[in-house]
DNA sequence: AGCTATGATTCTAT
DNA sequence: ATAGAATCATAGCT
């Protein structure tokens, strides 16, 4: 018995529950997928080759669904903040935030959580091939991030209502709270869609041709990768050459961009945060500045 | 129109 | 070669 591939964890699901339909991949192309990499960064060399090969094929992996959700959840900790203001009265707990990150994590998961609990029920009956282990790992790993992103965020909110309750200037705290919405969006997930989505428009400063030099925003993926990869190694924020060389390929960035983006982000970001110095102004402020108390 | 966030450049130190 | 700091330039929002 092998671990559930879509078809095989049909075959061997003890009740055909509704659950497993829930377990279908999803039809979203799967170019996502390369973002996966680096989860088990050096050991899964040898597995890299198997991907190519039907046996293994990841295309329809049960896990799969699952962790696109995860990425989708990750790359949008604005709509996460959200859920958690809304209806914020200034003497909300922290339960009470913890609650509602539980909400919106169901909301969002449905049955795919329950999948997923269902698989982890039964682990010890498959024989795991190397594919089935990645897409393990992956999920995991990105179950811890999506975890992390919550407790974060919770963290942030529950921090600005407690410092709120404290009298004076709580005038001041209020509008910080919606100046944190209306930033989350603005800062973390670019406005931007399609309209430089492209490598080619993304390469401005290459673009050195004839004169007319445009700069262009990051698009909405790449940069969503680039802050994953910075909080994923915020403890040392620094790109090896190879690593930089990885990020570039993955974002569509020249190597330039992404040196500029990341000693940007350490100087704006990561730094002030660290000395406490500089009041957090964006979710990422908040999220790099959490391990440090 | 003004402001902020952010991508890029330049300079200096290591 | 690469880092940080200061700075410029501009996209996008209000």
């Amino acid at each position: 018995m092998t671990f559930p591939n879509r078809i095989t964890y049909l075959l061997c699901s003890r009740e055909k529950s509704q659950q497993t339909a829930l377990l279908t991949a999803s039809d979203a192309p799967i170019a996502n997928f390369a973002t996966l990499c680096h989860v088990t960064p050096g050991s899964d060399h040898e597995e890299k080759p198997k991907l190519e090969n039907d046996d293994y094929s990841v295309h329809d992996h049960a896990l799969l669904p699952l962790i696109h959700k995860f990425i989708a959840m990750i790359s949008q900790p604005a709509k996460l903040l959200a859920a958690l203001v809304i209806d914020c009265d200034g003497r909300t707990s922290k339960e009470t935030f913890w609650a509602k990150a539980a909400a919106y994590q169901h909301s969002q998961l449905q049955g795919l959580c329950t999948s997923w609990y269902r698989i982890m029920e039964d682990i010890d009956l498959y024989e795991l091939s190397p594919a089935d282990l990645m897409m393990l790992k992956a999920a995991v790993y990105y179950w811890r991030l999506w975890q992390y992103v919550c407790a974060s965020c919770v963290d942030a909110v529950a921090s600005i209502e407690e410092s709120a309750t404290s009298p004076p200037p709580k005038q001041e705290l209020t509008s910080w709270t919606s100046l944190l919405q209306k930033r989350n969006a603005a800062s973390i997930s670019p406005p931007l869609e399609d309209k430089c989505s492209d490598a080619l428009s993304q390469g401005m400063i290459l673009s050195g041709g004839n004169g007319m030099v445009k700069r262009s925003r990051i698009n909405r993926k790449s940069n969503e990768f680039l802050i994953a990869w910075f909080l994923a190694h915020k403890e040392n924020p620094y790109p090896s050459p190879d690593e930089r060389v990885e990020i570039a390929e993955k974002t569509g960035l020249a190597e330039q961009q992404v040196r500029n983006w990341f000693a940007n982000m350490r100087k704006r970001h990561w730094k002030p945060n660290r000395a406490n110095t500089k009041k957090p102004r964006c979710l990422v402020d908040y999220m790099l500045r959490q391990s440090d108390s």
